[in-house]
Formats: structure tokens, sequence, C-alpha cells
DNA sequence: TTAATTAGTGTCAAATTAACATTTATTTTT
DNA sequence: AAAAATAAATGTTAATTTGACACTAATTAA
């Protein structure tokens, strides 16, 4: 064991994997550097972390730079730390996605970036190992989604149950029986059937519904019975 | 965005949470620490980042250290971050969960620690946030043993039925039915039978068995299927 | 020789999944 | 105005998987 030492050269960032759905296809939201080294290369947003506060409040800030938004549903992934993952300094980057309601986030606050949703399926070379953060962040969202209905935090507070299929369609890049989802998905009781249609997308229209949010908090693990039932806890 | 600064007073460490198990319970092994702050408190086993290697490698380093063991299961889990986890300094930790095979493991390497087995159930009051990095790594070691069959890494080369059932039901702090449990691993192809028995624990000996590498690398993922087929990767 | 103990195999009903069919509401076309 | 087209929503069913329970097998101790 190394003692206490004051004088490591290591610096401490976090990156932000912002996830947002569009009604066809999962993205990603990326800026463009304006600053060295990369400049105008696109890359993850992200930051440092500041002396007083704790990574998670870290990335909170940097996400709400860039999009105004608080209250985002957002998670740790894992850490990119290699001595030589940036050439010119020991960064050390603990890496976060988010889920953002592309509804709210309406622009780009700041002058700085320039940022933009790219597909998951195609997006620019990225800075550093940034494509690698993306790959993991999104091996992470799968598996994350298929346990417990984060993918919700994707949609408005109004959606539609084909929009809902859309979505899980673009996570696992996979097409299923869309009878039986929307089977499977009712019987969980974690949607509100709503009066309203959405006559945009269909001749028929699809109704909304809204999420139940009770059920979504108590019974989050049960959703599409991804464990088994004997598991424990969530 | 703050650009690059090199003045940051935020130290890097890891810590491990090494599990184990004795053929009745999971089990941690904790050190004494014989340094300030804490001394003679019960702690995780840890160390700091060093400039010039990754925090995977500080880990297995540290692992190292301890037990002398190598090439060790090792995942990241979370990182610990809070401005005042540790009263002295700022450090944020990141942690990760070790499986190793007891029977590896037959002494303590170093004079520096008074290292001990305790079982999850019942273990010191730890100093810092330890006892969450402990409660968060056993989480998600159930939740990752519930999709890959990675408890195998905390069993011996030969191993009996029974014993896999008493690792998972400790693990998961529930039991189950014997019969249908082994019933499922077998069809899994995951383990080959053995000509040797074990006669130690029963009267009527239970036949040992070995992990099939092949299949548990390639058919990893659909284990005791606790994921749906349709998922893609692993 | 018998009792006790635990390993290992067998059976079956209930629940779940996955494949496929039909009906319904609405708009567009003829 | 009727028919065709489109996509939503509900329905049916066989195959698979799970979970509960019973039994047989191998061995040691009494």
């Amino acid at each position: 064991m190394e003692y206490y030492r004051e004088d490591s050269a290591i610096l401490l960032a976090v990156d932000c994997i912002i996830f947002g759905f569009n009604g066809e296809s999962l993205q990603v939201l990326l800026i463009k550097r304006d600053f060295e080294p990369e400049r105008n290369k696109w890359s993850l947003m992200g930051g440092f972390v500041q002396p007083d506060e704790s990574p998670e409040l870290a990335a909170s800030r940097v996400l709400k730079k860039l999009t105004g938004l608080e209250n985002v549903y957002m998670e740790q992934c894992s850490v990119f730390g290699d001595p030589k993952r940036e050439p010119n300094s020991r960064v050390v980057s603990i890496c976060y996605f988010a889920l953002i309601d592309t509804q709210k986030y309406t622009h780009i606050l700041s002058e700085e970036y320039e940022a933009n949703w790219f597909p998951l399926q195609n997006y620019p070379t990225l800075i550093f190992d940034h494509d690698q953060m993306i790959a993991s962040a999104q091996h992470r969202l799968r598996i994350k989604a298929a346990l417990y209905p984060i993918l919700f935090e994707l949609l408005p507070e109004k959606f539609t149950i084909p929009q809902i299929a859309a979505l899980y369609e673009g996570v696992y890049n996979i097409e299923f029986d869309k009878r039986n989802f929307s089977r499977k998905l009712l019987s969980s009781d974690l949607i509100i059937k709503l009066e309203e249609k959405d006559k945009e997308n269909s001749k028929k229209g699809a109704f909304y519904f809204k999420l139940n949010t009770a059920i979504y908090k108590e019974k989050i693990m049960s959703f599409l019975r991804y464990l088994p039932s004997w598991f424990p806890e969530n």
C-alpha cells in the first residue's frame, strides 16, 4: 500500500453519452470541440470534476450546461483510464449515460458548442476513446433496459405503443412481433391508456399512453420478467 | 467547458471487493489498516492509481499484493467520489470486485496486513464508505451472476453440483429446489461430469464436475436463459 | 441387516413464450 | 359513395419453460 500522496498528476473528468430517440432511431448528442487539443472534431460532452463536487454532480452540471435540462436519468458507466488515452495529459474519465426526452431538449444553449444528434448506427469519428465510450454505454443501456423499464425516460409524457416498440427495436437493433410486445407491455400495468389518439403517424391512429409512475417505481424489477422470479431485490 | 488544468487536487484510488466462497457462505476478504488515518480498523484492500498505470492495472496490482494471485476475474463496479468521503483528502475511488478461488489463496503475503475472510452476512464495520462499496459490489455480482455464469470463478477446478447450488444460494441468500437447479444446470452443457466423487460431504458422495470452458466462453449468454432469446449480444 | 442421509432422476400441471390470424378504425382511391 | 389500403388492436394456439413434488440410488453408520 502506498501512503497518502498529494503529488498525483492524474486529472479526473466526466464524459456524457447523451441518448435520445427521434421516433425512428436511437441517437447520441455530440459536440464539436472548440478548444485544443482536437479542436473542431466531434466528441462527447465532458468536463473536469471540480474539487468540491462529486463525479455525479459534475456529470449533471456538464449535461445541464449543454442541454439546460436537470433531473435527467443518468447512470454511471465505465471508467476509461488508460495512461495514453489522451496524448498531452493524464486524464481519467468517468462515463455517464443520460436518457433524455428530445422534446424537452429544444435548442443548444451555449454558443461554444455546435451540438448535433447522430444516429447510433452512423456517427462521425470521435476523439480519443470516445467511440469506445459510446459502445460501452450502449451495451450497458441494452443490459439495463432488459432488466428495468428505463427506456421510458427517452419518451415524452404521452406516447403510443408503436412508438415504444420502435424504441425497443432501435435499442436492440432487432424487429419483434408487435402483437406479442404490446400484450406483454399492457399486462405489466406499466402504462395507462389515455383518451386521445395520435393521428400523425397512421390512418387509424394509435392511442396515447402515459407511464404509471407508481408501478414504474415499485414494480420496476418485474417489468417484462427478464429476471427470474426468485431474484430478491432490485 | 473548463480548459485543461493541471492543478486538480483530486487523488485517484482503487478499492477491491474480494469475494470468496468457503463452501457455505459468500465471504469478503478484508484487511486491518496499518496506517493512518483509521489505523487498525477494517477496510477493503486499496491503493492509489499510479501515473503510469490504468485503473485496471492498479486494481490487479493491489489484488496481487494481498493475495499473490494473478489473472483473477475482476470487474469494474461503481466509483465513489463524494468530496467528503475521506476526511483528510479528496480521494475518488474506483471499485473493482474480484472473484477468487479460495483454494488458490493460501496465505497472507505481506506482513503489513492482517487479512481475514468475513461472511457477507456479518462483517465488521469498515472505514469511510467501504460498507456501501461492498453493498454495491454485491448487488452488481447478483445481477451479473444472473446473466452470466461468473460464479464458477469462485469454485475450484473440480466441484460438485451441491457445491454450486450452495454458492448460488449464498449469493442470492435464498433457497431453491436443488432438483430443478441441477436439471437446469446440466441441460446447459456448461459442466462436464468427472469419474471421481467427493466423499467428504455426504455418505453417497457427489460426482465432481469441471467447467466446460468452451461453452463457458461461447454460450456464456444463454446460461440459465435469464435474458430473452432475442437479446442480441453479450 | 437396517436405518439414515443426501445425490440424482422422474413426473406433471401451470405459466410463459412465440408464432400466426383476425378484426377494427380510419384515410385514400376509385 | 363504395372499395381498397393501411396500420392498430385484439385473439388463438402449440411449444417451451418453470416450479412443485415424488421417487430411486449409493453409501455409511448403527
